[in-house]
DNA sequence: ATTATATCCTGATCGC
DNA sequence: TGCGATCAGGATATAA
Protein backbone atom coordinates (compact mmCIF):
# COMPACT_ATOMS: atom_id res chain seq x y z
CA UNK A 1 0.00 0.00 0.00
CA UNK A 2 2.08 2.61 1.46
CA UNK A 3 3.34 5.98 0.58
CA UNK A 4 3.56 8.85 3.00
CA UNK A 5 -0.19 9.65 3.32
CA UNK A 6 -1.15 6.01 3.89
CA UNK A 7 1.51 5.54 6.55
CA UNK A 8 0.50 8.82 8.21
CA UNK A 9 -3.11 7.61 8.29
CA UNK A 10 -2.21 4.30 9.91
CA UNK A 11 0.09 5.90 12.48
CA UNK A 12 -2.57 8.42 13.51
CA UNK A 13 -5.18 5.71 13.87
CA UNK A 14 -2.96 3.41 15.90
CA UNK A 15 -1.62 6.04 18.29
CA UNK A 16 -4.62 6.23 20.66
CA UNK A 17 -5.04 2.45 20.86
CA UNK A 18 -1.36 1.70 21.42
CA UNK A 19 -0.05 4.53 23.58
CA UNK A 20 0.32 3.42 27.17
CA UNK A 21 0.01 -0.29 26.35
CA UNK A 22 2.59 -2.78 27.59
CA UNK A 23 3.96 -5.60 25.43
CA UNK A 24 3.19 -8.92 27.08
CA UNK A 25 4.50 -11.26 24.38
CA UNK A 26 5.65 -11.23 20.76
CA UNK A 27 4.56 -14.06 18.47
CA UNK A 28 6.31 -14.49 15.12
CA UNK A 29 4.66 -16.64 12.45
CA UNK A 30 7.12 -16.09 9.60
CA UNK A 31 10.50 -17.86 9.43
CA UNK A 32 11.93 -14.84 7.62
CA UNK A 33 11.71 -12.89 10.89
CA UNK A 34 14.01 -13.68 13.79
CA UNK A 35 11.92 -13.71 17.00
CA UNK A 36 15.00 -12.86 19.06
CA UNK A 37 15.23 -9.47 17.31
CA UNK A 38 11.91 -8.42 18.87
CA UNK A 39 12.42 -9.93 22.31
CA UNK A 40 13.82 -6.73 23.86
CA UNK A 41 10.34 -5.21 23.54
CA UNK A 42 8.70 -7.60 25.97
CA UNK A 43 7.70 -5.82 29.16
CA UNK A 44 8.12 -2.33 27.71
CA UNK A 45 5.37 0.25 27.43
CA UNK A 46 4.54 2.10 24.20
CA UNK A 47 5.09 5.85 24.64
CA UNK A 48 4.53 7.15 21.11
CA UNK A 49 3.38 6.16 17.62
CA UNK A 50 4.25 8.30 14.65
CA UNK A 51 5.17 8.20 11.00
CA UNK A 52 8.89 8.30 10.26
CA UNK A 53 9.36 8.73 6.54
CA UNK A 54 7.47 5.85 4.97
CA UNK A 55 7.58 3.78 8.15
CA UNK A 56 5.40 3.48 11.23
CA UNK A 57 7.59 4.21 14.24
CA UNK A 58 6.67 2.96 17.71
CA UNK A 59 8.53 4.38 20.71
CA UNK A 60 9.03 2.31 23.86
CA UNK A 61 9.76 3.09 27.47
CA UNK A 62 13.19 2.74 28.98
CA UNK A 63 13.13 1.99 32.71
CA UNK A 64 14.41 5.13 34.44
CA UNK A 65 14.62 7.22 31.25
CA UNK A 66 11.09 7.23 29.84
CA UNK A 67 11.81 9.26 26.68
CA UNK A 68 15.01 7.50 25.61
CA UNK A 69 13.79 4.01 24.86
CA UNK A 70 14.08 1.97 21.69
CA UNK A 71 12.00 2.55 18.56
CA UNK A 72 10.50 -0.14 16.39
CA UNK A 73 10.15 0.90 12.75
CA UNK A 74 7.75 -1.02 10.57
CA UNK A 75 8.01 -0.62 6.81
CA UNK A 76 4.85 -1.86 5.12
CA UNK A 77 6.33 -1.99 1.62
CA UNK A 78 3.68 -3.23 -0.80
CA UNK A 79 1.19 -5.24 1.19
CA UNK A 80 1.89 -4.67 4.88
CA UNK A 81 -1.00 -3.82 7.18
CA UNK A 82 -1.06 -2.90 10.85
CA UNK A 83 -4.15 -3.20 12.98
CA UNK A 84 -5.09 -3.22 16.61
CA UNK A 85 -7.32 -6.12 17.64
CA UNK A 86 -9.25 -6.32 20.90
CA UNK A 87 -8.79 -10.08 21.18
CA UNK A 88 -5.26 -11.47 21.19
CA UNK A 89 -6.26 -15.13 21.43
CA UNK A 90 -7.59 -15.64 17.90
CA UNK A 91 -5.71 -18.39 16.04
CA UNK A 92 -3.23 -16.83 13.59
CA UNK A 93 -4.41 -16.87 9.96
CA UNK A 94 -2.67 -16.64 6.60
CA UNK A 95 -0.97 -13.27 6.09
CA UNK A 96 -0.30 -12.68 9.80
CA UNK A 97 3.47 -12.38 10.29
CA UNK A 98 3.77 -10.95 13.80
CA UNK A 99 1.40 -10.48 16.72
CA UNK A 100 2.40 -8.21 19.59
CA UNK A 101 0.27 -9.23 22.54
CA UNK A 102 -0.45 -6.22 24.72
CA UNK A 103 -1.90 -5.79 28.19
CA UNK A 104 -5.06 -4.82 26.32
CA UNK A 105 -5.62 -6.34 22.88
CA UNK A 106 -2.90 -6.93 20.33
CA UNK A 107 -1.05 -5.24 17.47
CA UNK A 108 -1.21 -7.34 14.29
CA UNK A 109 1.21 -7.14 11.38
CA UNK A 110 -0.26 -8.70 8.24
CA UNK A 111 1.82 -8.81 5.08
CA UNK A 112 0.87 -11.02 2.15
CA UNK A 113 3.96 -10.52 0.02
CA UNK A 114 6.26 -10.50 3.04
CA UNK A 115 8.31 -7.58 1.73
CA UNK A 116 7.72 -5.52 4.86
CA UNK A 117 10.43 -5.07 7.49
CA UNK A 118 10.61 -4.65 11.25
CA UNK A 119 13.71 -2.88 12.54
CA UNK A 120 14.51 -2.14 16.16
CA UNK A 121 16.64 0.95 16.82
CA UNK A 122 18.24 1.88 20.17
CA UNK A 123 16.86 5.44 20.10
CA UNK A 124 14.65 7.76 18.05
CA UNK A 125 17.76 9.42 16.66
CA UNK A 126 18.94 6.10 15.21
CA UNK A 127 15.52 5.53 13.66
CA UNK A 128 15.45 8.92 11.91
CA UNK A 129 16.46 8.80 8.23
CA UNK A 130 18.97 11.22 6.77
CA UNK A 131 16.54 12.67 4.22
CA UNK A 132 13.91 15.29 5.02
CA UNK A 133 10.15 14.97 5.17
CA UNK A 134 8.33 16.70 2.30
CA UNK A 135 5.56 17.82 4.67
CA UNK A 136 8.02 19.42 7.09
CA UNK A 137 9.43 22.92 7.42
CA UNK A 138 12.90 21.94 6.23
CA UNK A 139 11.51 21.28 2.76
CA UNK A 140 11.68 24.58 0.90
CA UNK A 141 11.74 25.59 -2.80
CA UNK A 142 15.37 26.67 -2.36
CA UNK A 143 16.31 23.28 -0.87
CA UNK A 144 14.60 21.45 -3.73
CA UNK A 145 16.21 23.63 -6.39
CA UNK A 146 19.66 23.10 -4.94
CA UNK A 147 19.19 19.34 -4.91
CA UNK A 148 17.77 19.14 -8.43
CA UNK A 149 20.70 21.11 -9.81
CA UNK A 150 22.99 18.23 -8.83
CA UNK A 151 21.21 15.46 -10.71
CA UNK A 152 20.76 14.43 -14.31
CA UNK A 153 18.16 11.77 -13.38
CA UNK A 154 14.67 12.10 -14.77
CA UNK A 155 12.68 14.19 -12.29
CA UNK A 156 10.26 11.32 -11.65
CA UNK A 157 13.08 8.95 -10.77
CA UNK A 158 14.73 11.58 -8.60
CA UNK A 159 11.57 12.15 -6.58
CA UNK A 160 11.23 8.41 -5.94
CA UNK A 161 14.60 8.02 -4.25
CA UNK A 162 14.44 8.05 -0.50
CA UNK A 163 17.80 9.53 0.48
CA UNK A 164 16.82 13.17 -0.07
CA UNK A 165 13.04 13.45 0.27
CA UNK A 166 11.59 10.61 2.31
CA UNK A 167 8.11 9.26 1.73
CA UNK A 168 7.18 9.86 -1.91
CA UNK A 169 6.14 6.94 -4.10
CA UNK A 170 4.75 6.15 -7.52
CA UNK A 171 1.25 7.54 -7.08
CA UNK A 172 1.91 10.93 -5.57
CA UNK A 173 4.93 11.64 -7.74
CA UNK A 174 2.81 11.21 -10.89
CA UNK A 175 0.06 13.35 -9.42
CA UNK A 176 2.37 16.15 -8.28
CA UNK A 177 4.20 16.35 -11.63
CA UNK A 178 0.87 16.64 -13.40
CA UNK A 179 -0.30 19.38 -11.09
CA UNK A 180 2.98 21.23 -11.56
CA UNK A 181 2.88 20.80 -15.37
CA UNK A 182 6.30 19.12 -15.53
CA UNK A 183 7.10 16.18 -17.79
CA UNK A 184 8.32 13.15 -15.77
CA UNK A 185 11.26 12.48 -18.10
CA UNK A 186 12.79 15.95 -17.71
CA UNK A 187 16.33 15.87 -16.29
CA UNK A 188 16.13 17.06 -12.70
CA UNK A 189 18.73 19.75 -13.30
CA UNK A 190 16.79 21.20 -16.23
CA UNK A 191 14.03 22.54 -13.98
CA UNK A 192 14.00 26.30 -13.54
CA UNK A 193 13.56 27.82 -10.09
CA UNK A 194 9.93 28.61 -10.93
CA UNK A 195 9.30 25.03 -11.98
CA UNK A 196 10.93 23.67 -8.84
CA UNK A 197 8.83 26.05 -6.76
CA UNK A 198 5.69 24.87 -8.56
CA UNK A 199 6.66 21.25 -7.94
CA UNK A 200 7.33 21.99 -4.27
CA UNK A 201 3.91 23.54 -3.90
CA UNK A 202 2.21 20.69 -5.78
CA UNK A 203 3.88 18.03 -3.66
CA UNK A 204 2.81 19.62 -0.41
CA UNK A 205 -0.70 20.24 -1.64
CA UNK A 206 -1.18 16.68 -2.90
CA UNK A 207 0.25 15.11 0.25
CA UNK A 208 -1.86 17.28 2.54
CA UNK A 209 -4.97 16.52 0.56
CA UNK A 210 -4.27 12.77 0.49
CA UNK A 211 -3.71 12.69 4.25
CA UNK A 212 -7.06 14.42 4.72
CA UNK A 213 -8.62 11.69 2.56
CA UNK A 214 -7.07 8.90 4.59
CA UNK A 215 -4.80 7.82 1.75
CA UNK A 216 -5.41 6.09 -1.55
CA UNK A 217 -6.88 2.62 -1.92
CA UNK A 218 -6.16 0.97 -5.26
CA UNK A 219 -5.54 -2.68 -4.67
CA UNK A 220 -5.69 -3.62 -1.07
CA UNK A 221 -4.69 -0.74 1.14
CA UNK A 222 -6.61 -0.83 4.36
CA UNK A 223 -5.93 1.51 7.19
CA UNK A 224 -5.61 0.41 10.79
CA UNK A 225 -9.36 0.19 11.26
CA UNK A 226 -9.93 -1.81 8.07
CA UNK A 227 -11.40 1.01 6.01
CA UNK A 228 -10.38 2.13 2.53
CA UNK A 229 -8.78 5.49 1.76
CA UNK A 230 -10.65 8.01 -0.38
CA UNK A 231 -7.97 9.81 -2.36
CA UNK A 232 -8.27 7.45 -5.34
CA UNK A 233 -11.32 9.47 -6.39
CA UNK A 234 -9.09 12.51 -6.77
CA UNK A 235 -6.35 10.94 -8.82
CA UNK A 236 -5.95 12.86 -12.07
CA UNK A 237 -3.39 10.73 -13.87
CA UNK A 238 -2.35 7.70 -11.84
CA UNK A 239 -3.89 4.54 -13.30
CA UNK A 240 -5.83 6.57 -15.87
CA UNK A 241 -4.07 5.71 -19.12
CA UNK A 242 -6.34 6.66 -22.02
CA UNK A 243 -8.72 8.72 -19.89
CA UNK A 244 -9.08 12.39 -20.83
CA UNK A 245 -6.90 14.80 -18.85
CA UNK A 246 -9.07 16.67 -16.34
CA UNK A 247 -7.65 19.95 -17.60
CA UNK A 248 -7.28 19.64 -21.38
CA UNK A 249 -9.03 16.37 -22.35
CA UNK A 250 -5.92 14.90 -24.00
CA UNK A 251 -5.71 11.15 -23.29
CA UNK A 252 -3.41 10.38 -20.38
CA UNK A 253 -0.30 8.42 -21.37
CA UNK A 254 1.75 5.84 -19.53
CA UNK A 255 5.49 5.40 -19.71
CA UNK A 256 7.84 3.09 -17.83
CA UNK A 257 10.75 4.47 -15.85
CA UNK A 258 12.86 2.08 -13.80
CA UNK A 259 10.29 -0.65 -14.25
CA UNK A 260 7.59 1.51 -12.72
CA UNK A 261 4.62 3.04 -14.49
CA UNK A 262 4.46 6.80 -14.77
CA UNK A 263 1.26 8.51 -15.88
CA UNK A 264 1.19 11.97 -17.40
CA UNK A 265 -0.59 14.32 -19.78
CA UNK A 266 1.48 14.99 -22.91
CA UNK A 267 -0.23 18.35 -23.40
CA UNK A 268 -0.14 19.81 -19.88
CA UNK A 269 3.30 18.56 -18.89
CA UNK A 270 6.48 19.86 -20.52
C1' DA B 1 29.50 8.40 -9.53
C1' DT B 2 25.29 7.51 -11.70
C1' DT B 3 22.15 4.39 -13.89
C1' DA B 4 20.04 -0.12 -15.27
C1' DT B 5 18.77 -4.94 -13.87
C1' DA B 6 17.62 -8.75 -10.68
C1' DT B 7 15.52 -10.03 -6.52
C1' DC B 8 12.66 -10.53 -2.41
C1' DC B 9 7.13 -12.74 -2.35
C1' DT B 10 2.05 -13.60 -3.31
C1' DG B 11 -2.27 -12.73 -5.51
C1' DA B 12 -5.20 -10.37 -8.81
C1' DT B 13 -5.92 -9.60 -13.45
C1' DC B 14 -5.26 -10.06 -18.58
C1' DG B 15 -5.15 -12.41 -22.87
C1' DC B 16 -5.57 -16.52 -25.34
C1' DT C 1 -13.45 -22.09 -17.23
C1' DG C 2 -8.57 -22.78 -17.35
C1' DC C 3 -3.87 -21.48 -17.56
C1' DG C 4 0.40 -19.16 -18.07
C1' DA C 5 2.22 -14.44 -18.46
C1' DT C 6 2.21 -10.02 -16.50
C1' DC C 7 1.72 -6.59 -13.19
C1' DA C 8 1.41 -4.40 -8.40
C1' DG C 9 1.81 1.72 -4.44
C1' DG C 10 8.99 -0.50 -2.38
C1' DA C 11 13.77 -0.77 -1.77
C1' DT C 12 18.31 -2.84 -2.05
C1' DA C 13 22.21 -5.43 -3.77
C1' DT C 14 24.71 -6.17 -7.74
C1' DA C 15 26.09 -5.21 -12.46
C1' DA C 16 27.23 -2.21 -16.14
Amino acid sequence: MPELPEVETVARQLAPALTGRRVVAVQVFDPKIDPASLEPLIGRTITAVRRIGKQVGIGFSQPGIPEAGPWLCIHLRMTGRLAWAPDCRQPPVAPLRVRFRLDRGALLFHDTRRFGTLTLYPTLRDATPAGIDPTGRAFTPARLTAWLAQSASPIKVWLMRQDRLVGLGNIYVSEALHRAGIHPARPARSLSFDEAARLHKALRLILRSAIRCGGTTIFNFENAVGAAGQFQRRLRVYGREGDPCARCRTPIQRLVQQQRSTFFCPTCQH
